[in-house]
DNA sequence: GTCTATAGGTGGATAGAC
DNA sequence: GTCTATCCACCTATAGAC
């Protein structure tokens, strides 16, 4: 948190008011004083609101973007590189606690419209890769093959993607209040979420459907 | 959308608006001349902005508790009760489309503390609910014993839930542009998701584990 | 109940000194 | 690069006529 350059600390500034309260409600006076800079320096920066908005919002997602993922290839079963990929997608949302406010707030304010080209790259990777992965699995029948590898795909980051960012709504739902679920009960989470999602994907050869 | 009375055209006008651009950036003459009448009016049936936007709020979360979750207690097996569930929760969603972005910006903003009474109570209704469906398909056996109800609840409620709070993230990841995916593949995912739900839940005699 | 008119406040953005 | 001062647009909210 102590930055090196003023810019820097805008863009911090401007990354957790802009996590915090949304774009709107976020002045440009506040950021000033948040970064402890004067808020006419923001336009010496950035032409308008908007475009140290974009410049926030584009620094974090190249941060994640940056994060390999030869994890997933090291990995030698299908079972395990589901599970590699399950955590890779925990430790970018741990390392960077406020991006899930910020990817929330960009999808319900924004339709993602500032964020869609970050979104495409990235879907070139992780997404693309996750369903390889399950194609492969399909192929090599250890997986089962009646799902749709991109819904699958979809399923299984859902539960870590969601699980973050209803934070709060989660909390409450498993009775430890608005704060969220404390760090244990979370990477049980973690871990469970993974078993779940193998789970689900496993080829069980003869699955018997039993009546109540 | 034809309204009776002119509060109603008012909380009408400020629902869509308000779920589609956030509670700053609504201005109280745009809610005016969407429900056709003089901003000053609103004035005269609520004390603020704020009291419009709570008024709106208890509006659509009354019309949420209705829907009842009898469906659940109608299905006659432990699969069903899944099925059942997770297309209650589909149904809730496409009937009132206003409600993800309204619920989402409530978690987000107020972190769930000062979140209406009535959505943590619905949705804590719900969840236990499906909880103890869990519970019931593990003590006899139909559900694998090996996850903790509350995450398996967790995780299938994050489906349905992910694919529609990130609707426009969802849309490009499947190469539909940031409109969202179309109805016909929301429909497809929604069936998806209660298999992959199940699929992970069942419980298969014996699973082999296969290298790849 | 519904309107016109306007007060009062705040936020984005610019000009210009240092 | 950083600051002071300020303009202008716009928004919430009120007063008061009809």
């Amino acid at each position: 948190m102590t930055e090196a350059t003023t810019q820097d600390a805008i863009l911090d500034a401007a990354e957790r008011l802009f996590a915090r309260q949304g774009y709107a409600p976020t002045t440009i006076k506040q950021i000033g004083k948040e970064a402890d800079v004067n808020s006419a320096l923001l336009y010496y920066y950035y032409d308008n609101k908007e475009t140290l908005y974009r410049a926030m919002l584009q620094r974090i997602l190249g941060q994640l973007l940056v994060r390999g993922a030869d994890a997933i290839e090291r990995a030698t079963t299908h079972a395990d590189r589901i599970r590699a990929f399950v955590r890779m997608q925990v430790r970018v949302l741990v390392d960077h606690p406020h991006f899930p406010q910020l990817f929330v707030r960009e999808m319900v304010d924004h339709q993602a419209s500032h964020a869609e080209e970050a979104i495409t790259n990235s879907a070139a990777g992780a997404f693309t890769r996750l369903c390889a992965v399950i194609e492969a699995g399909q192929r090599d029948g250890v997986f089962r093959r009646s799902f749709d590898p991109r819904f699958a795909a979809i399923s299984i980051i859902a539960q870590i993607a969601y699980f973050v960012i209803a934070r709060p709504a989660v909390g409450i739902l498993l009775g430890r209040g608005t704060g969220g679920p404390p760090r244990e009960v979370a990477e049980s989470f973690y871990q469970h979420a993974e078993e779940f999602a193998l789970s689900a994907l496993m080829a069980a050869s003869p699955s018997q459907e039993t009546s109540s």
